[in-house]
DNA sequence: TATTGTTATACTCTATAACTATA
DNA sequence: TATAGTTATAGAGTATAACAATA
């Protein structure tokens, strides 16, 4: 494990590097932090609790608390109590909070182009080996 | 643009926030920020000055500046002027900044693992992927 | 008593603007 | 004057610990 990276390992920081970069410009170009973007995307799909999304981004309950104050000041999620238990605080995607998160999408090329450059067979064949290196005993 | 994901735009995504995810563990282990960590890889090919450093990793000179002052305390790199051009810093990796970097990547287990679900030739063919996926005119 | 979320705090990352030193 | 880097400053992301509200 001492030895240098395989080319393959190579390209696969270097995908990963051009994808996160094109992400954060995305981001930035509608306004918006990378990990703001990420919480709104989470909320596309419905509203969600603070501990959901605190698992959901791998982050602190705190930080969560954080990212959804800046981002309920400016009217992009709302946040409140859950009526069956009080304790639990619901967020969800205002419709100005939808137009931020498609904006970022819009703007997020990279995926777009670099799998545009794979004939329809390639991007089967690319699915199958993303799906075989995720777990054991792919397709 | 406004469907919603394809699968293997949805795939593609979920490797890159797993392998994102396992690097900033990593360097947690290794008692340092992703950031950091990304620095001392840049130094692993020899000497560079703060301004290669700051086109490297993508980000302003002043925030080099600070990520260099970090670890120079710590003892994992060192700035000394260049000779020839006084106003150039050159910074270099020391022996412990080399075997932090080393922590790092022993920690950073997710390439190699996703890598070794796929047969040899599975991995040529990633590789071919990759290499079209990244520009025009790919082998 | 246990759980959900917030607050207080501290540290890192990051950029902009003003600055120093050197060329 | 132009360039390389630093400093001052500010805002955002992040976590830990202590706390409040609710169950």
């Amino acid at each position: 494990m001492t030895e240098p990276s395989s080319p393959l390992d190579q390209q696969l920081w270097d995908f990963v590097y051009g994808y996160d970069a094109a992400y954060d410009r995305a981001a930035q170009q509608a306004g918006l932090s990378a990990a703001q973007a990420c919480l709104l995307d989470q909320l596309t799909g419905g509203s969600s609790t603070m501990g959901e999304l605190a698992t959901a981004l791998l982050c602190d309950a705190s930080n969560v608390t954080q990212l959804v104050a800046r981002l309920e000041s400016r009217g992009l999620v709302t946040r409140e109590p859950d009526p069956a238990d009080r304790r639990v605080k619901r967020v969800s995607i205002t419709p100005a909070g939808r137009r931020e998160h498609r904006a970022v999408h819009r703007a997020f090329a990279f995926p777009a182009e670099s799998v545009d450059r794979l004939t329809a067979g390639e991007q089967q064949l690319l699915s199958r080996l993303l799906a075989k290196m995720r777990r054991p005993g792919g397709s």
